[in-house]
DNA sequence: TTATTTTAGTAAAACGGTTTACCAAGGTGG
DNA sequence: CCACCTTGGTAAACCGTTTTACTAAAATAA
């Protein structure tokens, strides 16, 4: 069986190569009639464009690429990685384009990979590295930072999630259910905690509570588990944990001691699956991977189409309220 | 700047085209001397080479590509997911291949979306629907089929975890620590908790132990737990649960009547994040997905080089044993 | 010595599209 | 009626590689 090209839907609808090809595209101009009869054959013949003469040809790959963290903390412990992919290789099919997972190590030259690829477009998770700067500076197609709170270039578009107001919407909830003395619970070497922690500190100036005790600890389980006696000889009746974590071991520890909720309510971040898994379940604030993915997707779309892009974008964070907070 | 492409390269080092794409591929006969001014000029100019072009010339794409199960059962609630994408790149890497992932919705036809991106291999999780039967058969690029319990296809290679050794591991060791009135719980819709089941038959009839009740429901933590009081009162000391999930549900319920592990141990399927988050811990059988990743990539590596290649492999699977079990 | 093979390399034809420059025919305005 | 635009379409160049078929020179065999 002959392989079916273009020349041969050319040959077969009596036309040019050229035409065949302003069909595909829908450019040019071309009657109706022709257009039609292009269109019959191409279906009849099951014809589909070949990816890498159009590549070549064009400089459009219909790639986009993606690179995970090397070391991922927020990825490690929930499956946010699988929800954001999901949602954006949905918002690339709509527009038949192909999601490569490329291979973050030190010997991938970001620059040198989206070229050889012809990558449209590159989503980018995480800070990176000083060395990987020049490529990013090189690169000429539109590139999306999902949670970097390092870096920053110009020219490059920011998709964050609004850490501190959801620090601050985490220790409203608490207040709003009575929590009179919220302590905060964080790792300090991440940007991420230290910002819920303003939004905290917001959020009990603004309801005219003094700033109780705060604790800064590794962001582990046994952290979490180690800070559990303390916390219950504090006095605290609310608890702003900086990640469903660290909070799932206070909890468990803080168990032995108080009740949850009714002596002490806790509210966690990341929105893990975990915290289904406990009894009481973990309250926590979802970080909205889903909408990351898709958002990323459609800013790189509107770059490439010339649209304005925001450079700076805040995602919204949505509270999941569990048995940690209000039981039913 | 003028683009630098193999045609520069050749002018530069005062060779042919054809020759500088020999040393770049290794073909062909060449003096070490000219090799040897190619590659410098080649490293001098930072020269890579464009690969649509190489695609299109070649049929080579040096791309793989991966679809993941519209609804994935095993993904769902934890990050396998993250551990699998994670080897796989790892290992694609190696030889300088990308991985395209798709997206998996009835509109794509595997095969069109093979051939339209030259794909070199395909890894497949989970079953198919029968409307791809026809593409797979139709492909002639290695496939790998990881957690297909279903479909069945010649020349195409199965990676699944030996469920139904990892049934009997799991009940063995269960009986190794001492239990004799041992329960296994999964869901009856799900083959691979059917062949768990199996295995744990085959432990009781090996360790002339009269098999206890089984209890057959819903992969769900909720399922779980509502099986916990029955549990308790049936007097079992030993549970093989086929699912995390079910197993905390379980564990939570069952914690209010009984000790774990001193009255009842507890062992479950995936090891999930969440098995470190509950006191006790939750002992558990993992799935193995980052070597199933590796796998599935070297199968394909090995059928491209024509070398044999197995059409079925179990995976084994490792017991974390956790508090669930033994107390430290 | 001559015939034959090996080595090192080349020119040109693919690969399968897109894009550019151009053209003939038909319509329009002055 | 002529000059000019629009419409519908084409031929050929090009994208950046690989691959095939071929050759001149050197090495080896007879």
């Amino acid at each position: 069986m002959k392989k079916i090209t273009i020349k041969e839907i050319a040959k077969l609808s009596g036309v040019s190569v050229s035409t065949v090809s302003n069909v595909i595209n829908g450019k040019g101009k071309c009657s109706l009639e022709t257009r039609e009869k292009v269109f019959n054959v191409m279906k009849e013949t099951n014809y589909k464009p070949n990816q890498a003469a159009r590549t070549l040809a064009s400089k459009k790959s219909n790639l986009i690429g993606i690179l995970f963290p090397i070391e991922d903390e927020i990825f490690r412990k929930n499956n946010s990685y699988r929800k954001m992919l999901n949602s954006i290789t949905e918002e690339l099919s709509l527009k038949s384009y192909d999601l490569v997972v490329g291979k973050n190590k030190p010997e991938l030259d970001i620059y040198e990979w989206s070229v050889k690829r012809d990558l449209e477009g590159l989503i980018i998770i995480g800070d990176i590295p000083q060395r990987d700067e020049n490529s990013i500076k090189k690169m000429k197609t539109p590139i999306v930072f999902i949670d970097n709170y390092e870096n920053n270039f110009l020219g490059v578009n920011y998709i964050n999630s609004d850490d501190t107001i959801g620090g601050f919407e985490a220790t409203a909830t608490l207040i709003e259910n009575g929590c009179k003395k919220i302590a905060f619970i964080g790792d300090k070497d991440l940007e991420s905690h230290r910002r819920r922690y303003l939004g905290y500190q917001d959020a009990m100036i603004e309801y005219s509570l003094g700033e109780s005790k705060s604790y800064f600890y590794e962001n582990s389980y046994d952290g979490g588990s180690k800070l559990g006696s303390t916390i219950a000889s504090d006095e605290i009746d609310g608890l702003c944990v900086s990640s469903d974590r660290i909070a799932l071991g206070v909890m468990a520890e803080l168990l032995k001691y108080k009740k949850i909720p009714k002596d002490v309510k806790v509210i966690g971040f990341d929105n893990s699956d975990s915290c289904d898994y406990t009894t009481p379940s973990l309250s926590s604030i979802d970080l909205n991977y889903q909408y990351k993915g898709r958002l990323a997707v459609k800013n790189i779309f509107d770059e490439i189409a010339d649209k304005k892009f925001l450079k700076n974008q805040s995602i919204n964070l949505k509270i999941e309220v569990r048995g940690s907070i209000k039981s039913n």
